[in-house]
DNA sequence: CTGGAACTTGAAGTGCACTTCATGTCAAGG
DNA sequence: CCTTGACATGAAGTGCACTTCAAGTTCCAG
């Protein structure tokens, strides 16, 4: 057992469920930090837990590593995030939530209309069909959730 | 205005929203089939369109290319699918999508809770912290698609 | 003090879904 | 016929998020 609470990268890859690349890719990215032994190897600190817990919660919410970098930036360096701070981050992750969860609810119920009237030929449903009836409309169409299209040119 | 009905990559193109490259590509990965002038130029049916509303809407449903492949292949060849055929891709797309709902749901009420019981810490809440409940679901948890993961707009 | 697991690094590789590039050919309006 | 924009090909590149590899070093229980 180790003399002080630091944790190494094997302990904290367990404890977190993050492959030690990934620690040490984190760390590359900015996203994490670590102090180190003489020997040079690399010694966490708890708070990295939360701070992982952190980024795994932002990378369901969907946000990249670069948008995690940027939210943790906001979070006034080194001390623990206000209750003012996470609310400020929660709120904007729950419109995002609640975007997807709108766009995929949205997208099922196109679904089971599709299947409720029973047009087999993939026609005329909004589902299989945005491009002949909203080719005017622009790429990608209309009926589909805009959250869940591509990004074509606007 | 050409003389058949068939179409070229540009027109399929703007009128589908998929980019030129992405058609041809998809050809290569057997998701289309075109047929081709003396010239060598390629010359799609109208029912490309069915096939690329069919691939956009599975994109959206987080299917990989793989299985759309997959999926398309289930599809007897040539012919239209029949209700059958529809309603079982239907049915696998629809429990895809409730469980993507479900786990974003989940997320959104951890993130509530989290804002109503204050929890600072970041310690305790389900949203922060799935890795020790659920670190076997692997690293990243990824379970969101690329295509569900925007850029934050403002 | 020692053996071996765990750690270090930079570079390269992976997988997905395309896009871009270089170079050359085709099609159709004027 | 000629020009020009659209099309063809294979190879290589992109971006994300990591993982794997090779070769060497460190830590610490026994």
């Amino acid at each position: 057992m180790l003399s002080t609470d630091l944790m190494t990268v094997g302990q904290v890859a367990q404890r977190s469920g993050f492959a030690p690349s990934a620690l040490r890719f984190y760390e590359r990215e900015g996203l994490l930090t670590a102090s180190r032994t003489t020997g040079g190897q690399r010694r966490y600190e708890r708070s990295v837990l939360r701070r992982l817990a952190f980024i795994r919660a932002a990378r369901n919410v969907g946000l990249s590593l670069d948008e995690i970098v940027a939210a943790l930036g906001q979070l006034p360096g080194g001390r623990a995030p206000t209750k003012a701070d996470w609310t400020r981050l929660s709120r904007a992750w729950r419109v995002r939530l609640n975007d997807r969860i709108e766009a995929l609810t949205a997208l099922r119920d196109g679904l089971d209309s599709c299947i409720g009237c029973g047009c087999l030929s993939l026609r005329r449903c909004a589902l299989s069909n945005p491009a002949d009836t909203a080719a005017g409309l622009g790429p990608g169409a209309a009926y589909l959730p805009r959250l869940l299209r591509e990004p074509v040119e606007g």
